[in-house]
DNA sequence: TACGCTCAATCAATCGTTTGATTAATTTTG
DNA sequence: CAAAATTAATCAAACGATTGATTGAGCGTA
């Protein structure tokens, strides 16, 4: 039957999303093997069967996503079409779409990053997110030598703003409901009012900054 | 003997100054007693003499704060001589003075707060930087108010973006040594480098996005 | 002596992992 | 094609190690 090169995939992905979700409620080691196996409803020896490890596992849920990682940056900065201000604006949109898709993985990575351990894992994190940074950077390079945006910006303060702002809605959502009035894990909310909130004002915070004429503002 | 009013406290304090830095470090669950107690050079006994519990000692670092946190929002914002401005950008000055210091303490609430469990401590903190929150946001209301701010900005998006922009640098200290260029755990950096360009960096961006006639952005 | 403090030793519980047996699926062979 | 051989998948049970916590003896001081 076809069933079967549907299926077998199907459980190891569901092994993943299951521990994806665990690992990201409870962390690394908050999260036992009996817990992870139970939630998936497959017998224990499974994970090391299919992932060596508890940190195997851990391991594969980041290589899952980088590929989709690496695609969300497909070169929006090479597109000679568009101004400066229009490939930032896209890419703001386009990651805003997407990471809130990846709410728990998101969490995942910021609590795993802040850790002074597995060092290994924390570079792995940190070249892949960087990635994403580099993207930033040339779209507000190329803005200020081509004079769309002002010269003396700090640039790499904007990309701490752009995904420091995210980050912070998404990685302390019980406070985040509190200061916005309206539970943001609540997926319908989230996809009407959060996401079309964080686009309009993470785009007018940044034009302001980058492209008003605010001479009088500089001390 | 005086010592014995001096050193006894001292000693608590110091079992607290280290599990703070082990819990920064290594997250609750990761951090095991026997490392704190060898870390701070008491025996392992003497964290459940203390303080009960594991769990009762960590409670323990955030009750010792909570005091030091609410002197933090000492009224700026009922200081009649300022204006609304004057008023945010003193607290952003206080909060960044503030905040840099209690480095390990900040992962740590970030990182508890990102958790799906400890629900009474996840509200505790929740309760501790609403204050701070509130504070700002009595601001922001006070400027749209008499006009120095404009009316239509989205006061819960700009806390989140103070907040958060703070908190991804330091948080991801490593990611963003390599986005800003040197190392922000650095502490003669930190001060002498990160915390003004921070500061300068933030008035900046908030008073375009607050105060700069920018009509033609608003769509 | 009495009391607060400190310690090594030890507790039960839980951890991640391994094992050996059993079943299911696939391939090879006659 | 069918039987045999091989491989893959799954399971309950148990492993040694480590966890947070407790114990009771010993310490010094008042």
């Amino acid at each position: 039957m076809e069933k079967d090169k549907t299926d077998k995939p199907d459980k190891k992905d569901h092994i993943l999303d299951v521990a994806e979700r665990v690992f990201s409620d409870l962390g690394f080691d908050g999260a036992s093997t009996r817990l992870i196996s139970g939630e998936a409803g497959v017998n224990m020896a499974m994970l090391n069967y299919y992932f060596g490890s508890k940190e195997g596992l851990f391991l594969a849920i980041f290589e899952r996503k980088i590929s989709s990682f690496q695609l969300l940056l497909q070169n929006i900065g090479n597109d000679g079409t568009m101004s400066s201000w229009d490939k930032l604006s896209t890419s703001i949109d386009k990651y805003v779409d997407r990471i809130i898709v990846n709410n728990c993985f998101q969490k995942l990575i910021n609590r795993e990053i802040s850790m002074n351990k597995r060092w290994e894992l924390t570079d792995k994190i940190t070249a892949i997110l960087m990635v994403n940074v580099v993207e930033i950077r040339k779209i507000l390079d190329e803005g200020i030598k081509n004079g769309s945006f002002f010269a003396d910006i700090d640039c790499e303060m904007v990309i701490a703003t752009i995904f420091g702002t995210k980050n912070y809605i998404l990685n302390t959502p019980q406070l985040s409901s509190l200061i916005l009035g309206y539970d943001v894990r609540d997926e319908k909310l989230m996809e009407e009012k959060l996401k079309p909130r964080i686009k309009i004002y993470m785009k007018r915070l940044l034009k302001a900054y980058l492209m008003t004429d605010n001479d009088y503002i500089k001390q």
